[in-house]
DNA sequence: ACAATGCACTCTGAATTCAATCTTCGTCGA
DNA sequence: TCGACGAAGATTGAATTCAGAGTGCATTGT
C-alpha cells in the first residue's frame, strides 16, 4: 500500500503561497507585510503566518524594517551579486560531485531537460523559460548527492527567479544559456569533475554580470 | 549616538539556548524534544519555543521523528561529510573574495586570531580550541564581504562544533590546523585569491576526512 | 501466554486573547 | 508657520486555550 501523502502543515503552505506571490511580482520589493492581512487572505490564523514569516526572514527573502515589521527584500544589485557568488561556489560543487558519482543518471535524464529548456526559449514565454532554467539547476542539485545543497540555495533561487522575471521581460538573450547548460551536462556525463565545476562557475558568473548590469541600468536612469 | 541594543526577542534567545545545549552535548543526539519542557525550563511560553524549533528544524539541527515530534539530529558521518563539502566550497569562496578585496583588514586583525588559536591549543582546553577555530573561520566570512556566507554556514558550524567536541576530547592532533590557518591568512594578505581558495579547500577536506574517520571508528566498534 | 483491540494520556499544530510598542495624526504653543 | 507634545490606532510578540493525532498501556479473547 502507498503511504498517503500527509498534506503539508499550514506553515509550509503559507510559506509557499508567499514565495509564489513574491516570485510572481504580485508582492513588490519594499512592500510591507502585515500578518493579519496575510492571515485573512489565506483563511488561517496569524500563528502559522508568523512562523512562515520567520522562516522567510531567516532566509532573507524578507527583511526587517525596524519599527514597521517586515518588508519584501528589495532587488539590490549588490545582493544579486552576492547570491550569484554563492551559487557559483555551491553549484560548482554540485557539478563536481555529480560528475564524480552520478554520470549515469545525468546521461539518462539530463538531455530531456535541456531540450525542454530550448523549447521554452523558442516558445517565448518568460515564465516557462524561468521554470525550465530552475528545473535544470535543481536537477543538478539532485545529482550531487549532497542533500544540503538544495535547501541552502532554495531561498536564493526564489530571489533569482524574481530577478530573472524583472530582467528577462524586456531583454532576452537566453538562447546561449542552454548551450552552456548542455556543456555542463556533457562534462558531468563524461565524469570530468574539474571541467564540470569550472563550466558551472563560468555560467553563473556570466549570468551574474548580465543580471547586475541590467538591474543597474534599470535603476540609474529611472 | 549608539543604537541601543534591542535585546533579542525570545525566539532568538530560545534558539541560542538550545544551540548551546546541543553543542555542549547536554542534549544528546536522538534525544526527544518536548516543547513544554523547554518552555518551562526557560520560563517562557510554548509559542517562542515552537518558533525556535521551527528554525532549527529548517536548518537540520533538529530532525522530524514522525509520530514523536522532533529529535536532536544524530551525528551521521555522511552528514558530516556533506557539511564539510559545503564548507569547503563556501569557505573557498570566502577566502577568494577576501584575498581580492580585504587583504588589509586580514593583515591587521588576522595574526592575533592565529596567535590566540595557538595559545588555546597549548592550553589544552578543548572548548577553547573549538571556540578559537570557529572565531577564525567567522573572521574569514566577515572578510569576504559577502553577507550571505555567514548565515548560510551558521547552522553547519554549530553542527561542526558538536562533532569537534565529540572527536577532539580523546584524539587531538589540532596543532597543524593553525599552520594551515596561518597559510590561508598569508595567501589572503598577499592577495593571492587562487591560492587562498585552494588552501581553504584542502584544509577543510583534510578536516573532513579526519572527522569522518574518527566518527566511524567510534561507531563501528561501539 | 501471546496477540489484538480499545482507552487514556501526552504532545503538537492552530486559534484566540492579551499586552506592549511604534506610528501617525491632530492640536497647542512659540 | 513650524515644531513639539499627546492621544489614538495599528501591529506585533507572547501567553493561553482548544482540538486533533498518535503512542503506549491495559484488558480481553484465543
Amino acid at each position: 500500500m502507498k503511504a498517503l501523502a500527509a498534506q503539508p502543515n499550514l506553515v509550509e503552505q503559507v510559506r509557499d503561497a508567499l514565495l509564489e506571490e513574491i516570485a510572481s511580482g504580485r508582492m513588490q520589493p519594499g512592500e510591507r507585510i502585515i500578518q493579519e492581512q496575510i492571515a485573512q487572505a489565506l483563511g488561517v490564523s496569524r500563528q502559522p503566518v508568523q512562523q512562515a514569516l520567520l522562516l522567510l526572514r531567516d532566509q532573507s527573502v524578507l527583511r526587517d524594517a525596524p519599527g514597521r515589521g517586515l518588508i519584501v527584500a528589495p532587488l539590490d544589485p549588490d545582493h544579486v551579486r552576492h547570491i550569484y557568488e554563492m551559487r557559483a561556489a555551491i553549484e560548482g560543487l554540485a557539478c563536481r560531485l555529480a560528475a564524480r558519482t552520478n554520470a549515469g543518471q545525468a546521461r539518462k535524464q539530463g538531455p530531456a531537460l535541456v531540450q525542454a529548456g530550448r523549447k521554452a526559449v523558442a516558445g517565448g514565454s518568460v515564465a516557462k523559460m524561468i521554470a525550465a532554467d530552475i528545473r535544470f539547476h535543481e536537477f543538478l542539485y539532485g545529482l550531487s548527492g549532497n542533500p544540503l545543497i538544495a535547501p541552502a540555495l532554495g531561498a536564493h533561487l526564489t530571489y533569482t527567479q524574481r530577478v530573472m522575471g524583472e530582467v528577462l521581460v524586456r531583454d532576452q538573450k537566453p538562447r546561449d544559456i542552454w548551450d552552456q547548460h548542455a556543456a555542463i551536462l556533457q562534462a558531468i556525463v563524461a565524469g570530468d569533475a574539474d571541467r564540470a565545476e569550472s563550466l558551472a562557475r563560468e555560467h553563473l558568473l556570466q549570468a551574474s554580470a548580465f543580471m547586475v548590469s541590467r538591474l543597474q541600468a534599470r535603476h540609474e536612469p529611472g
